[in-house]
DNA sequence: AACCGTTATATCGGTAGCCGATATAATATA
DNA sequence: TATATTATATCGGCTACCGATATAACGGTT
């Protein structure tokens, strides 16, 4: 019941794949994305791809014109945990905010 | 450099931490100050609580009348960290809004 | 054609965190 | 005194992340 977070390296992961990308692609994305702040290991983002392939969260296009180039999409189940997401993360900000306000400076 | 994230779990004890608390109290704080979203394991809580007495993150407080309870108050770091997470969830959101609104429907 | 740096995917062992189960004990209540 | 609740602690298993390493394809240069 508690456990719908998504860890940082897959949030920025659905985010990249909100366009169709290659693994070293969403690497790069998500290193820009956030402003250099996140870069993810190699052993995180495969790791990552395929257990999202595997929960249907994204999808794996047909082939591209580099061989060794495969490329992934979001799929409407992915969009749907990205917005879920987005609604606990604000959460978190509300209640923070509140918290520290409450018992301040 | 990038892993300074703290997970869900960590986050609700430092907040639940801002006034004094013993360990089965931060339980029923995070579980009330989550909406009843996330409650912590046994395991989780206290294992929690020797990582951030190690970190500094925490002090434990000297004897109460419970025998049996513990308490704890966040530190001056705990805050900081607390605030440096803050920022973080407010970076998470403006990207993903982004992103979301860019590729939109 | 041969070389080489970059791009690209994949796997492995180690570490850390979370979970649920279990154990144990002190306190409060009936 | 018996029982339920409160409270702390530990354990094994699982998942995720990391850095290192391996392998290969592509692009550009000579």
């Amino acid at each position: 019941m508690p456990n719908f977070a998504l860890t940082e390296a897959v949030y920025y992961i659905l985010l990249s794949l909100m366009q169709p990308l290659h693994g070293y692609g969403i690497m790069q994305n998500v290193e820009q994305l956030s402003n250099g702040r996140v870069r993810l290991a190699a052993g995180t983002l495969y790791g990552a791809i395929n257990t999202l392939l595997e929960k249907g969260w994204i999808t794996a296009l047909p082939g591209s014109t580099d061989s060794r180039k495969k490329e992934y999409l979001i799929t409407d189940i992915g969009k749907q945990m990205v917005q879920a997401e987005l609604i606990r993360l604000q959460e978190l900000i509300t209640n923070g905010n509140r918290i520290m306000e409450v018992h301040n400076q």
